[in-house]
DNA sequence: CGAGGGGTTGACGTTGTTCAATGAGCGTGG
DNA sequence: CCACGCTCATTGAACAACGTCAACCCCTCG
């Protein structure tokens, strides 16, 4: 087993030594791609060490040409793109165990921003070697775009859940939605885990305002479908919010692929 | 050159005679995507003879497991998402020029579906074909990839456009694209070009209802901006519109790369 | 102790939906 | 040929969803 010796300080090694916290990233994502042993640890000694960001720092600045793309550790981000009048719409929520940013590598420019939501660790894995992990093994230049493919399929269900739902079912979806994901990368237990965004940060991935967010919130809240209190969601009723969501997890591409 | 010779039937060939909407296709298609002629022709080589489908009819079905990808060549299709009431979500429009559905390639099973949203003539192109492409050419895969992601960045605007603008600027938005993406392919012409949606389907893409599209529409035309008859649009004010709308083409990736 | 961010609540205005009725265009069958 | 049924577009009126403004709370941090 590669992974298999623990080290004193956390880390994971096969004669090499890796970040503690990259060994932990690349065992999560392993959860969700069918990573070999050998692609796992050639991903592994390329992720370069970690950064933290804090609170509503950039990552990326829109329009702007980078040579690499994060990883989360710790923490939430989001895409984003921002008005005119200096308000923003958040497209995407970014939690740990996701490759954020992976769509600099094909498109070079970014069309959004990165931003942290609560202050964040990062690490990064440079374009070049990418470009050469894909060279020696076509099926991570697979696993990559798929993985990009996912966030497509979680924008189109975004698209589907503003444009088509409203209020309570909106804001309940997704919860669901980070609910699911969480609980793939081991961060909810038995229906609760850490929901870090304000009222406001919820608006924004949503398309209402913080204080209608505030009163859907107050009504799930009274329907007995869950509580919030102090950046922590508990569901009470998992089938029925994702009911009353129309929530169906399909677009999320969680079970292990056998390719 | 390759496509240098035209034959009488309007096909073009060097050795090989290829189906003259195919030829044209990938022409269209390498007016964006730095293609060698090389290239082109082994693409074309592997795209399939054309399909016609029926105004509403499928190309593919959510959840659907399929093994080919398919090519506008003529009409307008739409990605689309189906709500529990019937209703539906339109998260992208393709036109003529588009890789509709490239994302079944590396999804394997799609998370929506594809609809003719009038009839529309389609080529198709082998999962298989596509792996040989790839794996005889690094770049192509790059190439593929960033098309992709293209309609990853359409994706986040669509987010933006329905979740942070109302009224005359979503629509004026969606009209906006529409007429930058018909301009790259030749098929706008001073501001007019064909826009062959009812209001209905109009509203599916930008979440309203078909009476508030009427309205607005109604505003846009005695706001001077547009004039819209006969499935034909002129925009008559473009900076106008694009101002309206705080349009930004820079997410449709139009300008061919370097790379 | 004061300032600032986040949450809560009420009153009121705007945006967009629903229901309903009407007309124009188009293909089909008698 | 016209009558019909259909889809699409148009318009009005009542209603619901959501935003804005404003006031107030609590908590934390300097």
């Amino acid at each position: 087993m590669v992974y298999s010796e623990q080290h004193s300080d956390g880390a994971l090694l096969k004669g090499r030594t890796f970040d503690p916290d990259i060994a932990k990233f690349v065992a999560t994502i392993r959860k969700r791609f069918s990573f070999s042993e050998a692609e796992a640890e050639r991903l592994s000694e390329r992720i370069t060490l970690t950064t933290v960001y804090d609170r509503e720092e950039f990552l990326v600045r829109e329009d702007e040409r980078i040579h690499f793309s994060s990883l989360i550790i710790e923490g939430y981000a989001a895409r984003a793109k921002y008005n005119e009048d200096g308000s923003r719409q958040i497209t995407q929520l970014q939690i740990p165990g996701d490759f954020v940013d992976l769509h600099s590598y094909p498109l070079e420019v970014l069309d959004h921003s990165i931003v942290a939501l609560t202050s964040c660790t990062i690490a990064k894995l440079h374009h070049t070697d990418i470009s050469e992990l894909i060279d020696h093994d076509p099926r991570m230049a697979r696993i990559l775009w798929f993985s990009t493919m996912v966030d497509a399929a979680m924008h189109r269900e975004w698209i589907q859940n503003i444009g088509s739902r409203e209020g309570k079912a909106r804001i309940a979806h997704l919860i669901c939605e980070i609910h699911a994901r969480s609980e793939v990368v081991g961060l909810a237990d038995n229906g609760t885990f850490d929901f870090p965004l304000t009222q406001t940060q919820l608006g924004e991935c949503l398309g209402f305002s913080q204080i209608h967010v505030n009163r859907l919130l107050r009504q799930l809240r009274e329907d007995g479908y869950l509580t919030f209190k102090e950046k922590i969601i508990t569901i009470h009723k998992r089938d029925e919010l994702c009911d009353l969501a129309g929530f169906d997890p399909n677009y999320l591409y969680l079970t292990k692929r056998s390719s």
